[in-house]
DNA sequence: ACTTTGTTGTGATATATTTTTCACAATTTT
DNA sequence: AAAATTGTGAAAAATATATCACAACAAAGT
């Protein structure tokens, strides 16, 4: 058996539940950019990682290395027997399993299917798209399918902390026509429907577009029949080796969208402080749970 | 046009006429393999290149560099960059929105986290994974918390046509204390647990451990407690310019994971016409929508 | 063959960096 | 409150780098 010859990401995998805060910290350093960062000095390799210089040098040497010089030596070998393998040539995403594996050609398929929905989508259309559900002005309703449902409910989730005025419906439940009664002219409506596209669905994109609604509808490349009615439509590619489609597209341009809205939520000013915390809420975190 | 940014090995190319017979030795030598070799201490590439430790020394400045030490950090930042590269190539995604448009920034961020995920997972262990999800003997728990019980849910609506025996539990429900009694030893745990962990889903976890359950964990790259218990872990990373944190990695392993388990439920004789047959519709596909 | 000219290696050395360790205080976790 | 972890600042030890002068060498032209 040839077996992997254990790399040293590999090395650090394995032992990331024997290292400490700081240390797991610097684990995911390293291989934030792997192996580059490890080839740099050991004080840049620190001050990257924001731990301290004996933290490093007393990690190396947790990981079996004599030293931190060693550990480097280590790792351009490691570089240099990668490069002469041929391995890379396609580039396989699971690098460690072959290019046949369902891993690697499952995202294949959805990598392609962003390239090609993104290739296509209309940014002026998006924008407005998110500037319709930032209002809140209009009471904005989601609404999904029978497995829709869980991107609508996703959707859902995120906009309750952003605006008030949310309502989350079920086309496949038979509560739905109640909340029609109080759409208002100028209310938002985002429709998630796929193939296959569901009757109720489109009865209830009919009925908020008589009462004067606004429509925004993700959808697939083939575009539900809602498409005729939506004011704004994004439509992704749901191509994937298997039985089913993929909702990973759609799921991007959601989390997209929320992301969107957020900012526009908060103003422009807001923003950068935004990232700031977001930063700092990611270290107390580290901090918090090991 | 952003033109690629002229690597060092092009640099060194260039020179090599103007180069000196021992230089050239010595470019030969770092080019042989590359960049590893421009990585270690200078001494060790003079012995490597069989020249003098001067040679190496004065080439480094001829090239245009400030010293050795700056000629190996530009080494490194090109490793870096290469690393980040091999699909994203700096096409922007949605080519009619600038490269700061929020659908482009967050796009390359996916990509980003699924290539450092699928890099990093164990394709073994998600074999495994889908085995046991796989197995019909054994009860099928799928559980998530606040806002992954979409995700759980998503992944139970596909199970359900499947395979029988399964329960969608969520974890912020008081409910589920009573699922718990029926658990056997054998029986599968799938745990959708990203930050902020949840005490309740660990609990469920613990509880579930204790009966001789199966854990298969899905969290991201910090590792839920949970993980601890788990029999098999896959870890996204998840880290978007959002305030909130991407499901789309996880959510892409998910889907991968049903196609698998569809795969292996057919039989293993099934099995291979299947993926030729898989294979045949994905380039029909191709053809049909370009 | 004999310069001439430019290149290269040697050995030595000064400088600059890096790595490794310490002791101790601050902090976090148990 | 005790134990473990981590950062600080500093210093010592180890390596690495940059240079120098000079001799050895090679190639080119005379």
């Amino acid at each position: 058996m040839s077996e992997a010859p254990l790399t040293i990401s590999d090395r650090i995998q394995e032992k990331l539940d024997d290292l400490t805060r700081a240390e797991r910290q610097l684990a995911h350093s390293i291989l934030e950019n792997y192996p580059a960062s490890g080839l740099g000095p050991l004080t840049a390799l620190a001050k990257d990682a924001n731990v301290s210089v004996p933290t490093v040098a007393r990690m190396v040497q947790k990981l079996g290395f004599k030293g931190y010089p060693d550990f480097q030596s280590e790792l351009r070998e490691e570089l240099k027997a990668k490069a002469k393998d041929p391995i890379e040539k396609h580039d396989t995403w699971a690098e460690n399993a072959p290019s046949e594996h369902m891993l690697n050609r499952f995202t294949d398929a959805v990598i392609d299917n962003i390239r090609h929905t993104l290739g296509q989508i209309d940014p002026k259309g998006f924008d407005e798209a998110c500037a319709l559900v930032a209002d809140d002005q209009r009471h904005l309703y989601i609404v999904g399918g029978r497995i829709t449902h869980t991107l609508a409910e996703y959707l859902f989730l995120h906009m309750q902390v952003i605006r008030p005025k949310i309502t989350h419906i079920q086309s496949t439940s038979n509560t739905w026509p109640h909340y029609l009664l109080d759409v208002k002219e100028g209310d938002v409506f985002v429709i998630y429907d796929v193939r296959r596209y569901e009757n109720n669905t489109l009865k209830l994109a009919e009925m908020a577009h008589a009462q004067g609604a606004k429509i925004i509808l993700f959808t697939d490349q083939w575009r539900s029949p809602v498409h005729q009615l939506a004011d704004i439509s994004l439509s992704s590619r749901i191509v994937v080796p298997s039985a089913w489609d993929s909702a990973v597209t759609t799921m991007l341009l959601t989390e997209t969208m929320i992301s969107a809205v957020q900012n526009l939520s908060w103003g422009d000013t807001k923003e950068r402080m935004e990232e700031l915390e977001e930063m700092f809420d990611q270290t107390k975190l580290f901090r918090k749970f090991t």
